[in-house]
DNA sequence: GCATCACCTAGAGG
DNA sequence: ACCTCTAGGTGAT
């Protein structure tokens, strides 16, 4: 499968799309975007106002793509409805173009599970393992690629496996979610038509004492929620979004808030009350497209950030 | 509830 | 060559 995809009517930044950290399986390859999603392969340039797409698959066609990459979100609304400051307006202005990605909800789920206390190409590495050892092996242009491996083989596999990919303690977590998922205790693909505060009451619900979904926090969930269950209003928080906000915008919360939110800086992670305050006061302030918020606020921070050595390569200006 | 602390591991910097 | 620290947080106490 081979074709091209007009962009001249749909904005579309490929680089920043892929390289935000939203996903861990795409590479480049001589001058191509390469990636592996729902068990085919992708290759993607793009010059100028056109995407040239090949694929190891006939299901790759224009549908699918688009759907991919969200190319039926309005994205030119959706960045003037966020437009609300200065901040957000500079953040718009140099990532114009970046798009979220409609993730399959298995795979987001075990990526971000695994993207604790990781960078990102830590993460990039574990995935890519997993895929590697337990995922099909596809064959696409005399190269060897692997898909990401269902809950019925991650469920199966032995714990030494996941652990010898890098897991380390998040392979007991990936294992015991795809227990869940295999038994259909949690149906993650239903969560897609509910609404927000359900969704995440679900992803973090317990039963008989004992935690659905281990290794899904508020940050793991919001992130599943953003990235594969359709909740745009998602705004997942972490160490650089809570920089960020404390930097850009304490005026939106009380003293005593700033405050607290100041001195629990000592600690590594965010604290459960602080996360649901900021998640709290930032979802409504950015209204209904929360989510492409963060990530634009996310990946602009990074790139304004001098380089560091565990950062990832990011595109120039 | 709320605060601490340990946690696998790879890679960078001292 | 070693040691120390950190990385898109979460679980257990």
């Amino acid at each position: 499968m081979e074709f091209q995809l007009s962009l001249t009517s749909i904005p579309l930044d490929l680089d920043y799309t892929l390289n935000c950290g939203q996903v861990f399986r795409w590479s480049r390859e001589g001058g191509w975007w390469v990636g592996v999603v729902d068990g085919l392969v992708l290759k993607l340039k793009q010059e100028e106002d056109t995407l040239k797409v090949k694929s190891s698959s006939e299901d790759a066609d224009e549908k699918f793509i688009k759907k991919y990459f969200r190319l039926d979100d309005p994205l030119p609304d959706i960045l003037a409805s966020i437009n609300k400051d200065k901040v957000m307006a500079g953040a718009i202005s140099r990532l114009n173009g970046l798009r979220l990605i409609r993730q399959n909800p298995w795979e987001c789920t075990v990526s971000f599970i695994c993207a604790t206390n990781k960078n990102i190409n830590a993460i990039q590495q574990m995935i890519s393992n997993i895929c590697k050892h337990i995922g099909r092996r596809i064959e696409f242009e005399g190269n060897i690629y692997y898909s990401f491996p269902e809950p019925e083989v991650v469920a199966g596999a032995d714990r030494q496996i996941l652990e010898n990919c890098g897991l380390g303690y998040r392979a007991k977590f990936v294992k015991e979610v795809a227990k869940r998922v295999v038994s259909r205790e949690v149906v993650l693909e239903d969560l897609e038509s509910t609404d927000y505060e359900t969704a995440m009451r679900t992803l973090l619900a317990h039963q008989n004492g004992r935690k659905m979904l281990l290794g899904v926090g508020p940050k793991v969930a919001d992130c599943i929620l953003l990235f594969s269950m359709e909740k745009l209003e998602a705004f997942p928080i972490d160490v650089w979004i809570r920089r960020a906000v404390l930097k850009f915008y304490p005026h939106l919360f009380d003293s005593i808030s700033v405050k607290r939110m100041v001195s629990n800086l000592k600690h590594r992670s965010i604290v459960p009350a602080e996360y649901e305050a900021v998640s709290k006061t930032m979802r409504p302030y950015f209204g209904r497209y929360a989510g492409y918020a963060q990530e634009y606020l996310f990946h602009y921070t990074r790139v304004s950030e001098p380089l560091t050595s565990t950062s990832e390569p990011l595109k120039p200006l």
